[in-house]
DNA sequence: AGTTGACTTCGAGTGCGCTCGAAGGAGTTC
DNA sequence: GAACTCCTTCGAGCGCACTCGAAGTCAACT
């Protein structure tokens, strides 16, 4: 079995794109599963585990939720077992709501091409 | 008596989903062709015009283009004749951005599609 | 022992895009 | 002519999501 081992800040905020400050800020706001381990000085070190979560919210982020949707999801996730329904019920809104996202935006810039091709034909 | 052919501010309003507030403030910010035209008694009246570069605007910022950039391109459409080139510039820019970003939120709805996936079958 | 550099906390500041409220004016309705 | 409605300007305020800076701690290296 390989051994894990845990990453620094930094090398977190490499690998997620994110800052240490948001990095911070997110634990802070509650959008963690809870706080992040510490080393013997006091130095945050992120598992596994900490890491796909930290994938997840980015993905989360990156498709539009409010940071209180993740903090609500994060929480059920938190709660354990048991919550399965809510949570899945809170993604496929999410879901909803993205895919609502995506088409009307699509819709969107058909119309800006179109202005485009207007641009086109007169330069 | 004088029958106006214009719309006030309120049917603006409505017609764009806008806010009387927001019609204002876009007015004031240099994102419209210039000033709206005023009646007699000081009240906005929208033309044609207007209405039809409100839903150009609309359709900027509903794909995430910035204030400041739908303010350039309508200086530019002000500036008249001669801006064409660097008009198509500016969109062709923001189709390629909107479009990447498009693209990311399709592979992130993806893997949030797993995930539900994952919940669907644990319930 | 001293210096370096990555980390810590805390709270304040920033940028964006509205959003709102106060105070007042003009035109229609009774 | 009083009430009512819709509009006007101006500037302040808000919600979101970071973003930053100050001041201090700690381990490692020279």
């Amino acid at each position: 079995m390989t051994t894990v081992p845990a990453l620094g800040i930094a090398e977190v905020a490499e690998r997620t794109g994110l800052t240490t400050h948001t990095l911070r800020y997110y634990e802070r706001d509650g959008l963690l599963l809870g706080e992040v381990d510490r080393d013997a000085g006091g130095r945050r070190r992120y598992t596994d585990r900490d890491l796909e979560w930290i994938a997840m919210v980015t993905r989360l982020r990156a498709t539009g939720m409010p940071i209180r949707d993740v903090r609500r999801y994060a929480a059920l996730v938190r709660s354990g077992a048991g919550s399965e329904a809510e949570r899945l019920q809170l993604l496929r809104a999410h879901r909803a709501r993205v895919q609502a996202e995506l088409d009307a935006t699509a819709a969107h810039l058909a119309a800006i091409d179109h202005k485009i091709g207007l641009y086109e034909g007169t330069v």
